[in-house]
This record gives C-alpha cells, sequence and structure tokens, in this order.
DNA sequence: TCTAAAATACGAAAATAATCGTAGAAAAAT
DNA sequence: ATTTTTCTACGATTATTTTCGTATTTTAGA
C-alpha cells in the first residue's frame, strides 16, 4: 500500500480530527486557532497537514468559497475503535481485559 | 528536556520492551529472532535499537561476557498505565469512561 | 594456527512526520 | 484605485524513527 491506512491518523492528524469532529466542519483558521490554546502551532503547519490529509482521504475539503472547509471524512466511532483496537495489540497483546487490569491496579492475569 | 521521556518508547521500542518483559533479559540475537517469527527484521536493525534504549535509560545492559545480555530499565506496569494514560488522553479526551463505552459498543456520553 | 562464524560499534541512508517560509491570488479596507 | 490583510499552494527544511552496510573484534572450529 502506497498511503498509509486511513485508520493510522498521526498524531497531530488525530488532533485535528477531534477538533472537526466537536466543531463539525470547519476552516483551517479555526482549527488552528485551537490548537494554539493549547500549544503554539504556525497556521501553514495546520494547513499542510489538512491538505495533506485530504489526500489520505481523511478528510473532506469545500472549496466553494474562498475559505475552504473541511470535514472528516472518517466516522468517529469507528476511527477510535481501530486505534483502541491498535493500541491494545501493541500494548496489551490485544487483551482489553489486561487493559481494564492495569487501569484498576489489578496487575494479574 | 533533550531526550525524550523514558516513558515514550517508539513502537519499535515497545516491542522490544514487552518481549524483554516476557522472556527475561536477553540477547540480542534471541529478541531478533522473535521479532522474525512476527516480521522480518535485520539483526543490526534491532541491535541499533536496543542501543538506542540503552542510551535512553530504557534497558540495561551487562557487557561481561560477549554476548550482551539486555534487561528491561523501565517497569512494566508503570509503563503500560503511561502508555494508557496517554492514548486516553489523545483518543478519548483522557475519559476511561468514554472508551469503555467505546470498547462496549454503547457510544453515548 | 588459520579460517569461519558470530558479535558489537557506528555512521549513514531511507522513511516518515512536522514545521515553516515565501509567493501569489483574492478579498477587504481605506 | 491602492494598499493591506487573509488565504492557499507548495517546496524545502528539520526532526524523528527505522533500517542497514561495513569495519572490527572475539570466539570457536578445522
Amino acid at each position: 500500500m502506497s498511503l498509509k491506512s486511513k485508520y493510522n491518523p498521526t498524531e497531530s492528524e488525530l488532533e485535528i480530527l477531534q477538533l472537526l469532529w466537536k466543531n463539525g466542519p470547519s476552516t483551517v483558521r479555526f482549527i488552528n486557532e485551537k490548537q494554539n490554546e493549547e500549544k503554539e502551532v504556525g497556521y501553514t503547519t495546520t494547513l499542510k497537514i489538512m491538505q495533506i490529509m485530504v489526500e489520505k482521504v481523511m478528510l473532506d475539503v469545500n472549496k466553494e468559497s474562498r475559505q475552504h472547509i473541511y470535514a472528516p471524512a472518517l466516522d468517529e466511532d469507528e476511527t477510535k475503535s481501530k486505534l483502541l483496537e491498535g493500541f491494545l495489540k501493541k500494548t496489551f497483546s490485544g487483551s482489553a481485559m489486561k487493559m481494564v487490569m492495569q487501569a484498576l491496579g489489578n496487575h494479574k492475569p
């Protein structure tokens, strides 16, 4: 596969997806400002990543007006399920039970 | 901080940690062979990553015999807890409840 | 002993991700 | 109408992670 799977958003991609899921279709400016509430991110950095996400078909973009409107192309639940599955696999040998035990502080098999 | 936090193992670092936690202190050869049961990884690739992990103080190494023995320097439970916390934060706004709902297929707040 | 095999050391390349600078187009303000 | 502001496009740079080739050393076997 040439493009990375759409279910493997990088960390900054996930951050943007979260903002779009939460706030609905938005402009780059809006997303960038939200990001800047947490940490400093250059406008063109946000823009670039969102453009890449469009290439990867993680986002849809409406270019009718000058301020392009970006919307998530991925389903929130489905994406989070896949992310959870991946994390579980990498960290807890795929066992949700182990993860819960870890969270509860009972680290017995 | 110049070195990345010891609680942010990369994916291949985590893979090696898991093998060491599971099998106990091991040689590069052993770890590399375990990795190769899953996917092809060059011996020097494994070696290099493990050497980097020693620099980052993720692993301890005993160089008494020629075949160096590597052991995890990180506590398994503590590391997994931190990883879980990070994942929760990135993916479920830090809410374990949301994650569980996701896992159960009840995606309501 | 001499040669093979098996390790480590280490730099460098390749792959991936994130950041940014600058140019130019379009819109808004004066 | 001009100037200023606001956007997008896009290449280039930096940072990080992963992979690997080669040199050297050490051990074991013929």
